[in-house]
This record gives C-alpha cells, structure tokens and sequence, in this order.
DNA sequence: GCCGTTTTCGGCCCGACTGTTTTCAGTCG
C-alpha cells in the first residue's frame, strides 16, 4: 500500500514548512498524514476508481494534498517536496526521532554544522560543536546524545505490530501454493516479543524450488541477500529481514522448537535432554544415533517430560520448571475477550464517529464498547469538559436505544451491545483528577492516566499515582508506565506500591495494546497476576482499524502469563457494570 | 491548506516544561 509512503512525505513537507515558519500549513499536511497512516483503504484503488475528486473526500484533504496524492500515484514523485528537499536535504524522519529535536532544531544544526542525519549528530555532539550555537547549550548536547543512545539501543528492531501484519499477508500467500505441506512462522515473532529483529518461517515441502522462486519474488520484496534450495534470505521494503528455511518433515517439530527460542529456553531444553541421556537439536531428539522423535513439537517436549509450552512463554522465566511440574497457566486466548474499554471517536482526538467505532466492534463479536476520550487537560486531542462530557452521554444514550433494537452478535445469537460511557481523564501533578466529581460520577467508569510532567522524581511520581488511585470515581490506571517502545523509558515510580494500592482498592491496571505502548509489560503483567491485581486489555483505538490492536495486547498479557481470570475484559457486560458500581 | 449546525472567508494550534533566556523559543503530548 502507498498509503504509508504518501502519509511520511506529507509529515516531512509539514516539518519542512514548519522551518520555515508557515502558518498552519504544516498542521493541515501533518493531519492528512495521520489520516493517511491510519486509513484501512488503500489510497492507490480510491485514486483508480474514483480519481481526485475521491481523494478530496478524505477528511483533511483538500484539493491541494489530493492533487499531490494523485502527482505521487501517477508519478512516484511529488515535485513540491522534492523542491522543498533539495533546499535542505535533511533526513527528516530519522533526525526527529531524537527525543528532543524538532524541525526548528534541524534548521539551525544544519546552517550551522552541515548536520543532515543521525551520524552527522552523533558526531558534532560527542566533538562539542554543538553548544556554543545559538540556543544550545551543554545540557542540550547531553540529551541529543542520551536521545541518540536510546535510539541506537533499539537500532535494526522493528515494533511487533508493524511486522505482524506482513508476516501473516507473508504466511498466507505461501501457505496457499500446493508446493507447501506445513508452514508456521519461528524466532521471537512466534513469540509475540514487543520488537522483532527478523522474521524466520519454517516449511515443509518436497518441491522448495518454486517456493523459493515466489518466495523472492513477492511483493514488497527489496533485496534478496540470498537464494538457494533449502534457505532463502530476502529484505523487506519496510527494512526488515526475512528467511525462509525448507526442513524435512521428520524434523518440523523440532526444528519450529529450535527457531522459535529463546536462545536460553533452548539451551535449558538441551540440558533436560542430556539430563534423560538424550540429544536434541533443530533435526530431531537422538538416542545414541536413532532419532527418537522430531516431527512435532509437542512429542519433542513429551519425550522431555515436559507439557508443550505456548511459544509467548518461551523466555526461560520459569516456564521449563513449570512445564515439568504440569504447573503452566491457561493462557488467555483471544476469544475471551468480550469487549474493549478505552477508545477514542472524532468528540476527541479520534477519527471515527462512536456509532462506527460501536459497529466495528459488534462486528468483532464484543458485548460492549467503552467511549474513554482525553479529558479538558488535553487541549491539544480536543480533550472534553464536563459540559461536553454531558452531552456526550446523551448521544451515547441515544445509540444504545438504536442498538438494542438492532444489535447482534456474529455468532447468530441475539445478544445485547452496549456502548459504555467513559473518560481517560488526567491525573495533575498533585495527583488530583482534571474532572470534577459531580461528572465523574455521571459516567459508566472513568481511566485516569498520565500524560504530563513524566520526569518528576520517583517518590513525587509514585504519590501522585496512588492519590489517583484511591480516588473513588476512577477505576483503571491507563498505559500505567508511561514507556514508548524506541522513543522514550517508563517513568519513575514505586510499582510495587502501586501494585499493593490497587489491591487494596481493587482497582484495574490497564494493558495498553497500542503497538508502541504495549504498557504493562511483561514482567509487570506477571507481577500484577502474582499480586492479584485485576488488568484489563484495551487497544486505546483511535479510529476503526485500531481496534484490532487488541490482539497484541492479548499477546502481551500470555506473554505476562496472564489467564483469563486475572483480565476484566473476559467478564460479561452485567458484571463489569457491577463491578463498576461498586 | 482545510473546513463549514457561527462560516465560502477567517479561523485553526493549547499549555506545560526545558533549556536557554532575563522574557523567550522549541518540543511534546
């Protein structure tokens, strides 16, 4: 799809002209990006069909953007930025993912040092060209290079949910061709990890050639590093690496074991192995020189005396002990989630009204959806106030009458949807909530987050937390560590005290299942589960397609070894409004 | 450059924080 190719030149004009101090030029641009990063439809096949009128009826673009969509589809080209790039031929996109640096800051480093990317910055900052410049100073050139570090940490990774998608358009095309008798993907995409190095799928086929030929061939495919008859090796356009490997079917099991990790969960595997005087390795368990098992996994970790592991466990963190004890949790699955919580529509900062946020979701087969927008504090997403809050419920109300006549579950059965009415509310820097009481209580339920002032210190931060807490009107505690995946580290608090605060007030932490949020994570997940504090997974959507983020929250929460005791959003409609009353 | 239940022209994008200032500019959410 070009829809993401357009949407990163749109964002690059908008910081171009943002250097140049036009006037909400680059809003109109970066907001027509946003749209266009989130869109489902693929922008090329409006443009085919219905040409720029079609474009123009896109929100937030107009008949300039949709002129230059139209320019880029025909040509590959939109002259209006090139001209724009050529003035100053910065590398936009990675110069800002720098914490800290902005167009306004890229403008200045490169008239003054020539600074056009992330190497030329690391550079001039460790040399100390940088303070000394006008508005830059020491403490300024200390973040660029904390900023660089934290980049460079997560350098060649690439977030689960951007590559997931791929990986299953990838798995699906194979899987289709009558060359391939089994196929399932390995390495930590299998694993569901938060941030995926490079994707290995397994396959099992007595033809490879022709495999291997469409393998290379796909779309999307940039480089092949290597081609051969049993491993082939491409990049994607995304920038990601991808292998295939051909494995004979006696060893499907055990090689799947083997790709799909952890290094250490394998090596303690081998070591129960030697321990039973057996070998394993990715063709098979050997006795002496007989291979003894190999073809499935589950007969792999059998033979070992142990019960098959979920591959979002495989993280050597107790699961093999566990295994060996018939002591592993019931991981939650995805049909148990019977709605989602925290969501936005276009009353804040979303995309999509609430009636069709509300009508995605009964397609997905969910009981009830949960309207949560920003709150006033958020001027910026639209954020409501009591007043609009008010109104809000009216609607809502209103469509609730509608679906209760109308509404039906995929399965066949008449089942009741219901919207929910609820806020992501601000916690203050005093810990106070940016709604009054009189509306909070108006509400089904309300979230409170954090989404100011993130580097207080640890104890300050940690009150702060707890006075939201043990605030009677708000339920769950939003994306409760404040962590961006490759951009920014959780803030400091006391988790620990946070955990025993929301047991004692039995309040809900929330596994936020935005692809860069992913907050709780696992190791917090878990500590809640041993702590029996309940979590609740929401995708925190912004427009329709978000929704089904759910499922890397859900791959988070088995990561976190997560049951569907120990999740809200497994219960039924009647008794979350119960436990929401109480 | 986009948009319209106040509008086809004139609004839109606010407030806190940081680091640099001595009254402000840039970034972020």
């Amino acid at each position: 799809m070009k829809n993401q190719e357009i949407a990163q030149i749109l964002y690059e004009i908008g910081y171009f002209l943002e250097m140049e101090e036009v006037k909400f030029k680059p809003f109109a641009y970066q907001k027509a990006a946003i749209i266009l990063d989130d869109m489902a439809k693929d922008i090329e096949a409006i443009y085919k069909q219905g040409g720029q009128k079609s474009l123009e009826k896109i929100p937030g673009v107009g008949k300039n953007i949709a002129k230059k969509i139209a320019e880029y589809i025909e040509t590959g080209k939109i002259g209006y930025y090139e001209k724009l790039k050529a003035k100053m031929p910065v590398k936009i996109e990675e110069l800002t993912a720098v914490e800290g640096i902005g167009p306004k800051t890229i403008k200045s480093l490169y008239e003054h040092l020539d600074i056009k990317d992330l190497q030329d910055l690391k550079k001039a900052a460790e040399k100390h060209k940088i303070r000394g410049l006008p508005g830059f100073q020491k403490k300024t050139e200390e973040n660029i290079l904390q900023g660089i570090a934290f980049l460079e940490k997560s350098r060649g990774r690439f977030l689960l949910g951007d590559i997931l998608p791929q990986v299953k358009e990838i798995l699906k095309k194979l899987k289709a061709l009558k060359e391939v008798k089994q196929i399932n993907v390995a390495g930590s995409t299998r694993r569901m990890k938060e941030t995926i190095g490079d994707v290995d799928i397994l396959i099992v086929s007595k033809k490879p050639q022709p495999v291997m030929d469409f393998f290379v061939s796909m779309q999307g495919v940039e480089k092949i590093w290597a081609k051969g008859n049993t491993r082939s090796s491409i990049r994607m356009k995304q920038g990601f690496d991808c292998d295939l490997r051909v494995v004979r079917e006696k060893s499907y099991g055990s090689a799947l074991q083997y790709f799909t990790g952890c290094k250490e969960h394998n090596i303690a595997t081998r070591k129960i192995a030697i321990g039973k005087g057996l070998k394993l390795n990715e063709y098979g368990i050997f006795q002496g020189q007989k291979m003894i098992a190999g073809k499935t996994e589950k007969e792999v970790y059998r033979i070992l005396g142990m019960d098959w592991i979920e591959p979002e466990l495989r993280e050597n963190q107790g699961e093999i002990k566990a295994s060996l004890e018939g002591k592993l949790p019931k991981l939650i699955i995805y049909r148990n989630i019977k709605g989602d919580l925290h969501c936005h529509s276009n009353w804040s900062d979303g995309n999509n009204t609430i009636e069709e946020m509300a009508g995605t979701a009964i397609r997905m087969g969910y009981q009830y959806l949960g309207i949560t927008e920003h709150t006033k504090f958020l001027k910026i997403d639209n954020g409501l106030d009591e007043k609009r809050l008010a109104q809000q419920r009216k609607e809502i109300n209103n469509l609730n009458k509608k679906f209760q006549v109308s509404s039906f579950l995929p399965t066949g059965q008449a089942g009741k949807f219901q919207i929910l009415h609820g806020a992501e509310t601000n916690i203050l820097n005093n810990g106070s909530i940016d709604i009054n009481d009189k509306a909070l209580k108006e509400l089904d339920y309300a979230i409170a987050g954090i989404h100011s002032n993130f580097k207080m210190p640890k104890q300050q931060m940690t009150e702060r937390i707890i006075k939201a807490i043990k605030n009677p009107y708000i339920h769950i505690i939003a994306h409760p560590t404040g962590r961006i995946l490759q951009k920014r580290d959780r803030y400091e608090c006391d988790f620990e005290k946070i955990l025993r605060t929301a047991k004692e007030f039995g309040k809900i932490l929330e596994i936020n299942a935005q692809p860069r949020r992913l907050d709780l994570n696992d190791q917090y997940i878990r500590r809640a589960k041993e702590m029996g504090v309940k979590m609740v997974i929401n995708s925190d959507a912004h427009n329709i397609s978000h929704l089904k983020f759910m499922e890397l929250g859900i791959a988070q929460a088995r990561r976190g070894w997560a049951e569907k005791k120990d999740i809200l959003n497994t219960q039924s409609l009647s008794s979350i409004l119960k436990l929401f009353h109480r």
